[in-house]
DNA sequence: ACCCAGGATTAAG
DNA sequence: CTTAATCATGGG
């Protein structure tokens, strides 16, 4: 089938939304196209000037891509615009979108990126496509959870998941038995609590997956980013736990949305060692 | 050699 | 409920 979607920097820059550590397996390339495998489909995206093309294909529509790049939602409306922190992040990023990804494939990216680095992320989620995907023309789909469970947790350290290895074999396991259409219908608290039953699933892992996976924006993932972010542009003190609850009350149901404006901005302004 | 990467798990206080 | 040690691997 595939979809062509005309947009614009305003709407959906790719350079933000790609390169912000939501997804993994889309790349830029010398030229500045990026590309990659979302699923089983193959899409490009290009920037001339203000204008951006999206060319996807594969079997998903271009509804299924208008709610992948979460084009119909109204960020400035949902963000406080008294929050001069806040606008100040979204006025570095316009057009970074949060994207609306595949549960199974959000869970297994996920879990690999704890304690790791994203060049890192993407070319052990490449290797697992390859290992079990389905192949195409311009790459391995990501694997169903049936695909996924024909390798075990020697073959994920072997690939580069090292220590993670056994919690995707573990979670691989107990994928083969949830129906994510369930889990999708789930209140985010209860989502939240469900998925931490899943190995390698701590508190952020859990956020990301029902943030980036189930499209739930009262996530607030804090990663050290969010952590440092809290800390140094709204002056909060204490734990994860405590940032995420603080967080919880001053951003409401757009939570996610600021966190990944948050996010961008700190890493882009923020020093590393404080 | 040392440190870090979108942390989670386990054991122990 | 909170804190410290440990967990592979590649790149700076």
């Amino acid at each position: 089938m595939g979809a062509t979607l005309e947009l614009n920097t305003q709407t959906f820059d790719p350079d933000t939304t790609l390169a912000s550590g939501q997804t993994f397996r889309i790349r830029k390339d010398g030229s500045g196209v990026w590309s990659g495998m979302v699923g089983g489909d193959h899409i490009v995206a290009m920037r001339d000037g203000n204008r951006v093309l999206w060319k996807a294909e594969g079997s998903r529509d271009e509804s299924y891509w208008r709610q992948y790049l979460d084009l119909d939602r109204d960020y400035a409306a949902l963000l406080d615009p008294n929050d001069p922190v806040l606008q100040r992040a979204m006025s570095f990023a316009p057009g970074m979108r949060v994207l609306r990804q595949d549960p199974f494939e959000a869970l297994i990216g996920s879990i690999i990126s704890a304690n790791n680095n994203v060049a890192r992320i993407g070319k052990i989620l490449d290797a697992i496509a390859d290992a079990c995907g389905t192949r195409t023309d311009h790459g391995s789909a990501f694997p169903t959870p049936a695909q996924m469970a024909r390798l075990s947790e020697a073959d994920f350290r072997s690939l580069g998941a090292g220590y993670r290895a056994t919690y995707l074999e573990k979670s691989v396991a107990r994928s083969l038995d949830t129906d994510f259409n369930a889990l999708a219908a789930l209140p985010y608290k209860t989502l939240h609590h469900e998925l931490l039953a899943f190995a390698g699933v701590g508190p952020k892992v859990a956020d990301c997956v029902a943030l980036f996976g189930f499209g739930k924006t009262e996530a607030f993932p804090v990663d050290v980013w969010m952590a440092r972010a809290m800390r140094q542009l709204y002056g909060l003190e204490g734990t994860p736990t405590r940032i995420r609850a603080m967080a919880e009350e001053m951003f409401g149901a757009a939570a996610g949305i600021a966190q990944q404006y948050l996010f961008h901005y700190a890493r882009a302004h923020l020093p590393r060692g404080s």
